[in-house]
RNA sequence: UCCCCGGUGGCUCAAUGGUAGAGCGGGUGGCUGUUAACCACUAGGUUGGGGGUUCGAGUCCCUCCCGGGGAGCCA
């Protein structure tokens, strides 16, 4: 048994492959089947008077995606993609396939998205599962090196992290519950037992988007440091981004071939990205001080740039009640937002937050949020508040940014829109 | 929720208001090195549902359903 990537380090020997009939072409007496395993493609070459007709003819009519382990002779060959073939030699056939709907040829997306199952086994998402894999490993190895502790929060919330109309509910016993749209709270008292951590998994939010922008479940890094600043944590952002691009680079080479995407652009992401104030970028998009960028101004800024751009100091009225705002200027948060270029937008947002009980008790007040349900939250301040200061990052915009794909719906296994549920 | 676009064989798409077609996929046959192989033949359709205009509707009108793109909101 042997992984088609590693075909190479068999040259000359026999070995057997398990895995499924991807393509097949035939030409008279020579039969080319193509079989992946789910770490690469390999082309097996199937000759007629070499192996019995039965046999011939099997391979010659095996229908896609059948279910198959191959015996044969691996060999360099420049005619084959990949490099090295296999000189067939035995096949068994584990299941033949009914007619597989899936072509290599062009799908609209609503019939790819109703077969997603089926649809991760062709090149590009695989390349795309890759290359998200390796992101989630490079910020769990960033963290882990910068001794943060992985504090995972609970899924189900009584109440909201931020605004209340965009919460799943959900039955719990004789109340309601809510999915979580944000671990930040729980880290918050995280980071004050254990002084840096970060939880990472899924958010849901049941905002009616329809963006390539927007998932109803998405998945998101939210590190939370004690004792930090707002610039402290733009820095660990900045090195953050940069060591996830540096590790797809490093280790997804072959799959963002095959994404085609423009790795000299990535090769450019090194720190310091540079940032911009929040008042700066309003003049470079030409609108009006005090609103939120809408998605065209946004992919306008994100544009402007070669690398993810931060901006700094929203107006608070357009950022969460905890944000701690900015001693010099009372009309603006200390938050940031990093903005991801080729018209990527928003990949990461956050800030310092309000470590002032009594400020943050006129915050909820002003935001009309239920007291009783954040005075565990107001008790961070009452014992032994500090400043303190993180971040979230959106997982799936991160990797469409990295592999150059136009929907944030291709980059997790099974999208969760507005309006899919299925598969 | 609002705005725009679309719904035709399994798939991707054609078709001035006038005989519903092509390529791919399926089937059959051919071809000893194919690269989304190719060539020939062949099967396959209540044009999303309902209503209307018309001698005649895939095409025009109304309505509903479904999908796509965008806005707002956000990671």
């Amino acid at each position: 048994m042997c992984y088609i990537k590693d075909l190479y380090k068999y040259e000359g020997e026999e070995v057997t492959i398990k895995g499924w009939v991807y393509n097949r072409r035939s030409s008279g007496k020579i039969v080319f089947l193509l079989i992946r395993d789910g770490t690469g493609i390999v082309q097996v070459v199937v000759s007629q008077g070499k192996v019995s007709e039965d046999v011939f003819g099997l391979c010659d009519t095996i229908p896609y995606e059948s279910s198959v382990i191959i015996t044969g002779r691996a060999y360099k060959d420049e005619r084959a993609p990949g490099g090295y073939e296999l000189s067939f030699e035995n096949i068994v056939v584990v299941s033949f396939a009914e007619d597989y709907p899936i072509s290599l040829k062009e799908h609209g997306i609503e019939f790819l998205m109703e077969r997603r199952h089926l649809w991760l086994r062709s090149r590009k998402p695989l390349a795309v599962m890759r290359i998200r894999s390796t992101c989630i490993k490079a910020i769990c190895d960033f963290f882990d090196s910068k001794g943060f502790v992985r504090l995972d929060a609970p899924l189900l919330t009584p109440s909201a992290c931020e605004s209340t109309t965009t919460l799943f509910e959900v039955p719990y016993f004789d109340t309601k519950a809510y999915l979580s749209q944000s671990g930040q709270l729980y880290m918050e008292a995280g980071c004050m037992a254990l002084g840096r951590v970060y939880c990472f998994g899924p958010s849901f939010r049941a905002e009616k988007s329809k963006t390539r922008r927007h998932l109803t479940e998405f998945w998101q890094v939210e590190p939370e440091v004690a004792y930090a600043t707002l610039e402290d944590v733009m820095k660990l952002a900045e090195g953050l981004v940069e060591y996830i691009v540096a590790s797809v680079l490093d280790k997804n080479s072959l799959e963002l071939e095959i994404l085609e995407r423009d790795t000299k652009l990535l090769k450019k992401i090194k720190n310091p990205f540079g940032s911009i104030t929040y008042t700066e970028a309003v003049n470079l998009v030409d609108m009006d001080w005090g609103g939120d960028f809408g998605a065209p101004e946004e992919t306008k800024l994100s544009n402007m740039f070669e690398k993810p751009i931060l901006v700094t100091g929203y107006p608070h009225e357009i950022k969460a009640f905890y944000m701690k705002r900015n001693p010099q200027d009372d009309r603006i948060a200390l938050n940031f937002d990093m903005l991801a270029p080729e018209g990527y937008g928003e990949i990461i947002g956050g800030g310092q937050r309000e470590d002032d009980l009594a400020k943050l008790e006129e915050r909820i007040d002003e935001y009309n949020l239920p007291r009783k349900h954040y005075e565990w939250y107001l008790d961070l301040r009452r014992y032994g508040t500090c400043p303190h200061a993180g971040f979230g990052l959106g997982l799936e915009r991160t990797v469409a940014w990295i592999c150059g794909v136009h929907h944030v719906r291709e980059t997790i296994p099974f999208p969760r829109t507005i309006d899919r549920i299925y598969p």
